[in-house]
DNA sequence: ATTCGTAGTTGAACGTGTTCAAATGTGTCA
DNA sequence: TGACACATTTGAACACGTTCAACTACGAAT
């Protein structure tokens, strides 16, 4: 109660905030990112330039926000499919697919994302701290689309999985900001045609041929993941 | 028609831009590159402010020269290691050592790499047109990686491997970026494992049970890079 | 009711990247 | 030489992101 209560208790600044957000999402839509500015952000929205910086500590947070409001639009959006669907093949195609959409309104300014995304601190960023709360609901979707899924995977590849699925996806995402093709076909071609070859290196990953090689990548995976943050551990 | 009084005139102009690179690697060395200004490049480039944009378009115009800079540096170390070195693992692991070792000085302001790399005209996009001359020079070092190897690789596969070896250096690149273990060991780990895998799976790449799958990729990478190069830049 | 602390809000000011019209140099041609 | 075109150079000016000290609003404690 306590948290979210707040939000209609003291809600004062919390109406403030929602309002700069909506009014800088809105305008990044019509005119990007670049073209808009904080003083035109905090105009429309009725406040100081100063007060857009008391919720928002730079433009980039501005992003961060975005970033967390469509990942949970997309998450709805999956819920209801995932359902329907059994294949593993069917559920990444369909959270793929979804992603893609629900971030299609805002194609014209995304590039800036990947802008952030290099950045260490930001949660799109696919080495970084994994603590971050918006990244880790982003990779349990993955988790679900696996977990969810009827295929017979491998124990060490089935845990590694969701994280390997939400690097293949920032990729993917990469390819879309700079894909200009009508509706960004090539980025649904890309995503038919990658899942389709997923689905089968999965398969074959059970194959004894390939035993040895799932190892090591796998080790690597979760050796390096581990010690991103800044944790030195050594062996 | 001026074949001569080119040496002359242009070197006036060479020499001041010449001057305005070095100062600003160097101080983006030192300092960074978000608290080095341009005012201060120039100023200790002896230049003013004008000038510096005179021969740089923007600041991130001094990314790319650094970007060039580098590859040339990088390319000069590869060339001897790459005539003693027979087998594909051993030549791709020189040379991506060699990498790291030549960007290793500016580790602390190589986040900026990225940052541009998301850029469409960054030529470290790695979805960008491919004609840049910088990035086509990249590729033709893994070019050389591959054709001086006597790795029996199907023909297919030969054709794209320099673009996908690439494409995986830049991932290494994006991965040392946030590396911070003392001496990027955790790079240098990470080069290694890879390297092994890589070349495992080039050799499996030939096993029958790989073929179709093997065209499909590769029919899908040659697609998508081929429609990319449609930049309509407006400068 | 008065005081007080905190959350919310303001606009001026700073430093930055970038632009631009004008000034200066430099080589060419009559 | 003088005139002209072009390359180079300059510093002021602009717009933007960001900071900050001061101000207001408002609930709680005295």
């Amino acid at each position: 109660m306590r948290a979210i209560g707040r939000a209609v208790s003291t809600n004062k600044g919390g109406q403030t905030k929602a309002a700069i957000l909506q009014t800088a999402l809105d305008m990044f839509r019509e005119s990007g990112y670049e073209e808009t500015t904080m003083r035109a952000i905090a105009e429309r929205a009725g406040v100081s330039l100063g007060n857009a910086y008391y919720y928002f500590h730079s433009k980039e947070h501005l992003i961060q926000a975005f970033y967390h409001l469509t990942h949970e639009q997309h998450l709805e959006a999956s819920i209801p499919r995932l359902e329907k669907e059994k294949t593993l093949k069917a559920r990444l195609l369909a959270v793929m697919r979804l992603k893609i959409e629900t971030l299609q309104p805002y194609h014209q300014f995304a590039g800036v994302l990947f802008k952030t995304a290099a950045h260490p601190e930001s949660p799109l960023n696919p080495f970084a701290d994994a603590s971050d709360p918006v990244r880790q609901a982003s990779i349990q979707l993955f988790e679900n689309v696996v977990d969810g899924s009827n295929a017979h995977i491998p124990k060490d590849l089935r845990t590694e999985l969701p994280y390997l699925l939400w690097v293949y996806h920032m990729g993917v995402i990469l390819f879309w900001i700079h894909d200009a093709s009508p509706n960004q076909r090539r980025t649904y071609r890309l995503i038919e045609q990658t899942v389709d070859l997923l689905d089968r290196l999965i398969s074959l990953a059970g194959n004894p041929l390939m035993r040895s090689m799932r190892k090591k990548a796998l080790r690597l995976v979760a050796e390096l993941k581990e010690g991103m943050p800044e944790n030195e551990d050594k062996d």
